[in-house]
RNA sequence: GGGCAGUUAGUUAAGUCGGUUAUAACGCCGGCCUGUCACGCCGGAGGCCACGGGUUCGAGUCCCGUACUGCCCGCCA
């Protein structure tokens, strides 16, 4: 044991071998993906992470041509073979040396290496496998939470392999991407403040200072304007994230940004470095080229045509705005319509062309989808040959005149089948997105998961600087409370702080939100009426964040930046069905960890030492 | 906090109207096999049907609850 690796060292790498090598000398270490027993021959498809290559023990040396068969060492073959026949099983750890030869008429056309194979001529088993919980192929449907509990078996699966290492090869080139272009890669705490508004924070509590807590930072926000102040000029980070928020397919607890902050720019100066950087990663990752720059889109437009803020662009099923058509027939015989415009609400329709056809089950399931995001109901109608509906309650009651307006406004044809919500804007808009999502995966127009070649990026530009909140009565920060309104709409902050509209951005592809910036506030006379458009004293502001307040007074550079979701990206490029895929050690969607079963207890010791206790049903142990 | 779906052998699944020994494939173990590559053939082991309660003469199957997993709403400045 263990001289094997002290006399021969690694040759070559199962994934690079082919018919150019031939007649090499090859030494590989790595595992055993499958195994076929002959009896007289063992074949080994030999697997390490850049792939397989056959090895082959067979004592009569069939496939090996002369002069090579009469160099090789006739017992310790047999004695390889033997020792492959009896023992090596599938998932060991060996190592082998051997020939490389040419398959000759047993050219493997599925394998990479198919057209050669190793003839073994020793065999060293460094570490014997119990029988693995799960196939490791790349394909499985094992379910998610053993593959979790043995990650480290699922890490050797070629698929999460290669996602892993093109999320390498990305990272490398973001640093040389921002290094080309004179950014300062920059480190900022994880420990820090906590800060009230915005994602929830993990707290960690501070034991040399009893009862008080850090925050693990939710992102680099503040201190890299920081580094903006203190004249960087320009800086980029690969950096941890922690938000304590529920989990979704394309968000975990922990995650990656490339954080980003220029000074001296626009919104279009960041747009186009950022453009840059994506276009370099298509193109050296996917070798696709993507066209620059991207498309644009006001916030106010997405949610109008798609009811939300990162539409996917691939397909079509676009929302139809509904409210004016209603308010103008208030004759047209739909109580419910009308009454929720005149409470406020408004109406919107997707149109379903009749291409796409649904049966009455489909379309019931569609009303529980609608019914399980907050809606009352899904009405719907059949468009007829002259443009009547059928098959709906809607038919009945609906005048013609307003029939025909919802026919015009929807450019609905014979077949359609036409949905309808209304009630408050924001249900409204949610049900509708996700409808329309929905549809768009039922009808194939977009894959279920992963990508399907299409890469349509988008950048979404000019939201409301507030929105209201509705339980606090006020108005809120939409991003954050440092972005910088379009210098027209600053008078509205005192008379309709709604309308104001502001430089924060947010780049959207395929319907994933894979990054958001803005440019920021560092006008301090307009920096005070946004706080008090807000409701926050000068007090209340300083203590919150008196530091930058106190950091833009001394000839703080107008600046700007944006955070790309790393791993959201990663799972793009990988065409990843999950964010997990693109993690070597994610979470479940209540955030434990089924390897290492954390979050798990702590001691009394340990609470008592950080002064903290838990008010947790469950005793800690010990 | 809420909605939907799921949980049966190591894995993936089937299991009819509630009925007596819970199936299959793959994997695993043993045997045979010299050109396989989804190797083949023969044999074998392997189950608290997630957990708890209920209905019933009888529950994998029906009902209630809990846990866990996934997707979603809320949440994520």
């Amino acid at each position: 044991m263990g001289q094997f690796i002290s006399e021969v060292k690694r040759t070559h790498r199962c994934g690079e071998l082919t018919g150019k090598n031939v007649g090499e000398r090859a030494v590989l270490f790595g595992w055993v993906h499958t195994r076929r027993d002959h009896g007289g021959a063992v074949f080994i498809d030999m697997r390490d992470r850049t792939g397989l290559t056959q090895v082959v023990f067979d004592p009569s040396l069939a496939n090996v041509p002369e002069p090579l068969r009469s160099t090789l060492d006739g017992a310790s073959v047999a004695a390889a073979h033997q020792l492959a026949h009896a023992q090596l099983r599938s998932e060991f750890c060996f190592g082998v040396e051997g020939v490389v030869v040419s398959r000759g008429e047993n050219v493997n056309p599925k394998m990479k290496t198919g057209e050669i194979e190793v003839v073994a001529v020793r065999l060293e088993i460094f570490n014997r496998s119990e029988a693995v919980p799960f196939p490791l192929d790349d394909d499985i449907d094992t379910a998610e939470d053993k593959r979790l509990a043995y990650r480290y078996l699922d890490l050797r699966r070629r698929p999460l392999q290669e996602a892993l290492v093109q999320r390498s090869r990305a990272n490398r080139i973001v640093r040389s991407y921002f290094g080309e272009r004179e950014f300062v890669e920059l480190e900022t705490p994880f420990l820090v403040k906590y800060t009230p508004g915005g994602a929830r924070n993990f707290l960690v509590p501070a034991r040399l200072s009893p009862g008080k807590f850090y925050a693990l930072a939710e992102s680099p926000q503040l201190f890299k304007q920081l580094f903006m102040v203190a004249g960087f000029d320009r800086y980029f980070q690969l950096v941890k994230c922690f938000r304590d928020e529920d989990l979704r397919l394309d968000r975990q607890p922990e995650f990656t940004q490339i954080d980003v902050e220029m000074s001296f720019v626009s919104q279009d100066d960041v747009f186009t470095e950022i453009e840059g950087l994506l276009r370099r990663l298509w193109k050296e990752l996917l070798n696709v080229e993507l066209p620059v720059p991207f498309p644009r889109m006001a916030f106010d437009e997405s949610m109008r045509r798609f009811g939300n803020d990162k539409p996917d662009l691939r397909f079509g099923l676009e929302h139809v705005e509904l409210t004016e058509v209603i308010k103008a027939h208030p004759e047209g015989g739909l109580p419910l319509f009308v009454e929720a415009v005149e409470q406020g609400g408004i109406a919107k329709a997707i149109r379903v062309p009749a291409r796409h056809p649904l049966s009455r089950k489909e379309q019931d399931e569609l009303e529980t989808v609608c019914k399980g995001m907050g809606a009352k109901g899904l009405a719907r109608a059949k468009v007829g040959e002259s443009g009547e509906w059928t098959q709906s309650p809607l038919a009945k009651t609906v005048t013609p005149g307003l029939r025909q307006a919802i026919n015009a406004a929807t450019g609905a044809e014979a077949g359609d089948l036409l949905l309808f919500q209304f009630g408050k804007e924001s249900v409204v808009h949610t049900v509708l997105a996700n409808l329309r999502l929905h549809l768009g995966k039922k009808l194939k127009l977009i894959p279920e998961h992963g990508t399907d070649g299409r890469w349509n990026f988008l950048w979404v530009v000019d939201p409301p600087l507030f929105e209201y909140d509705e339980e606090q009565e006020r108005y809120v920060a939409a991003h954050h409370a440092f972005t910088r309104p379009h210098d027209e709409d600053v008078p509205l902050l005192e008379t309709d702080p709604g309308k104001v509209k502001c430089y924060r951005y947010d780049c959207v592809l395929n319907g994933f939100e894979i990054g958001g910036g803005s440019i920021r506030l560092h006008d301090p006379e307009v920096q005070a009426r946004v706080f008090q458009a807000l409701g926050i004293s000068e007090a209340e502001a300083q203590e919150k964040f008196g530091f930058l307040l106190q950091a833009l007074k001394f000839g703080a550079p107008p600046h700007g930046g944006i955070a790309l979701g790393m791993d959201r990206l990663a799972m793009l490029m990988a065409g990843a069905p999950s964010l997990r895929d693109v993690i070597p050690f994610p979470k479940t969607q209540k955030g434990t960890d089924l390897m290492t079963d954390a979050p798990g207890s702590v001691s009394a010791e340990q609470l008592a030492e950080l002064k903290v206790r838990t008010l947790a049903v469950e005793p800690p142990r010990e």
